[in-house]
DNA sequence: ACTTTCATTGACAACGCTGTCAGCTTGCTG
DNA sequence: CAGCAAGCTGACAGCGTTGTCAATGAAAGT
């Protein structure tokens, strides 16, 4: 147990080993032509003393920084920013990549110019790019510009050449829909995602053939914009529930602005879910903490951003598997917020 | 607007200055010994040409690898690790230094080796580290074995040669349980946080002082151990609730647990604030956004991890003005989950 | 056995910066 | 005006890798 600090170079391991210093490269970066009896040599070599490959005087060599930059909106909840981030570490740091985290903040007009100037800054090497910023035209386009190679997570198009992680929020949407329907609602309110997002027109899509399965008119009038925070949500409940036939159950497209629903039904002094039930999208950290706690979405986007952090870092290190991954599943998630019509 | 990428070395600037490459690096890393005249010539030119220097060959010649890590337990509140990290970005970055996350998860009987290789995979040169992990005596022991600095936020004891970024919890604790007390309520319930946290005892020891200034008996009755989490915190509510005579207040020493509180209080029908009075401690996200919205303390945890930084990074330019910083002030957010007592 | 080919290995020059140290200026002292 | 210290500047050697290319060894074909 001794505290030696990290000391060990490339030239030790090679004498150690009794080979030149290009092989102990070889080696440690898994390339071919090394016969494996020298691979072991080395490899032993290598574990004896600890040796750590210099990453600075790699990157100087070797034009390779990696680092994976992970650039986001500062506003996303940060319950799906932590899964994220946890998603891609998992993945970056065993594979020796170094993960970078820039928030931004939206809207931004220099956003092009902050991403620039991360990327020249950071040396970062691929992109992880969630939503809603894959959505953003500008920023797929910057990134190709840079020849800058990037998964995107949840984007509203998929983009050729490009690695894309997926779900089927519009399935989830669907089933959730049909959830509230087959609980006898029949007046069934919608608050639609920020317009931005990719994922609020495929969860609208959604509502929309749930309805239409099942015989149910689609009323504009029960349909309001929201923006994916509280206070949307709370206020485009306002407006529901003032209508004259007020719905009996409320869909937020994420789970913020279902908070904000439920905020405004008990500041009315409406029962949940009795008066009204209540769903929402994302399951996010206090979605079964509020009460009653929410029915809603949840989204396996630890895996999407291991699988996203994974593609990346094989295209990065040129072993192309380009396989097109299959969408997600989603999984509706149901508690107390959600009840039978009476 | 040349989409050119970034090229321009150490040599460019020079030839175009007409120096030597030394006295470029001379003025770029702010060194003395350099007339004003060149300085501004070499300025000229860098500013001409858009020369940032490689950070990899900066690490590589210099041994300073400019980077700050920060490490944090994962099970900490998401909007305090949020804003921990945007604090400690925003110097950072404009700095020239890289900010690394690393999330731990405790407890870990391996977290010595764990920030060891974090500090020696990523040249880390300085941490930042927040509450409960300055509390853990074997983290501050391994830095300083690694003769690594750095700036501990609310550590329960500050470690002297060291950067030491505290608030006045206690001092916010007593206000809270006087504000309770100001409303009428006597019997006053309180649900201590996790013993590993510094906080705890902090908040704990104002609940009692401000007891005390007021004349009201201490009753360990009405004082039930949690550990920062929903689930303690509904534990412990149901207990005190439980009790022959229930306070009529709860103050409990984080958010997450007093989301408990009302959760089980209003499972049991207990209307809140009228029925029992609730207060938290940190003002999260979603203190404000649940129902009622949570009386609570909230810490500038961004101003915190801003001098934080500031301060650490201060010490590895070597520009140590070594003053100690005075604690920060908690401020009182009063909402509706109190009320005086009917 | 004698090429030819290909797998394996090594020597050495980058990579772009900082540290060291020596040399040149300048300004001051006596 | 010599002498000296302090201020300023530059030449050059690393720093620990990877890339290039040449050298060597082994296997295969004739």
């Amino acid at each position: 147990m001794t505290p030696e600090r990290n000391k060990a170079t490339i030239f030790d391991v090679a004498r150690r080993a009794g080979v030149s210093i290009k092989t102990v490269s070889r080696v440690v970066n898994n390339e071919p032509n090394v016969r494996q009896r020298t691979r072991d040599k080395v490899l032993r070599s290598v574990q004896e003393l600890r040796y750590l490959p210099n990453a600075a005087a790699r990157e100087l060599g070797g034009k390779r920084s990696r680092v994976v930059g992970l650039i986001y909106e500062n506003a996303q909840e940060f319950s799906y920013l932590n899964d994220l981030f946890n998603g891609a570490l998992r993945i970056c740091e065993p594979a020796g990549y170094t993960l970078l985290l820039r928030p931004l903040t939206l809207p931004d007009p220099e956003i092009i110019e902050h991403i620039r100037q991360f990327a020249l800054n950071a040396r970062v090497e691929g992109f992880v790019l969630p939503a809603p910023l894959g959505d953003l035209p500008e920023v797929p386009a910057l990134l190709r510009e840079m020849k800058i190679p990037f998964a995107a997570i949840t984007p509203r198009e998929p983009a050729p050449d490009e690695i894309n992680i997926l779900c089927n929020d519009e399935a989830a949407s669907f089933s959730l829909t049909e959830l509230l329907i087959d609980q006898g609602h029949r007046a069934i309110g919608f608050i639609k995602g920020h317009p931005d997002h990719g994922a609020s027109a495929k969860r609208f899509a959604g509502y929309r053939q749930a309805l239409k399965k099942n015989g149910l008119p689609y009323s504009a009038r029960l349909v309001r914009q929201g923006y994916f925070d509280f206070d949307s949500g709370q206020t485009a409940a306002a407006r529901l529930l003032d209508l004259p036939q007020p719905p009996s159950a409320i869909l937020a497209s994420n789970d913020d602005m279902a908070a904000g629903v439920i905020f405004e039904a008990r500041g009315r002094g409406l029962n949940v879910p009795g008066d009204l039930s209540i769903a929402g999208f994302d399951d996010t950290r206090f979605s079964s903490r509020i009460w009653p706690p929410l029915t809603t979405v949840r989204q396996p986007i630890i895996r999407m951003a291991e699988t996203a952090a994974g593609l990346l870092i094989d295209k990065l290190d040129g072993s192309d598997t380009a396989k097109p991954e299959a969408p997600f599943e989603c999984e509706v998630v149901i508690r107390e917020s959600t009840a039978s019509l009476a």
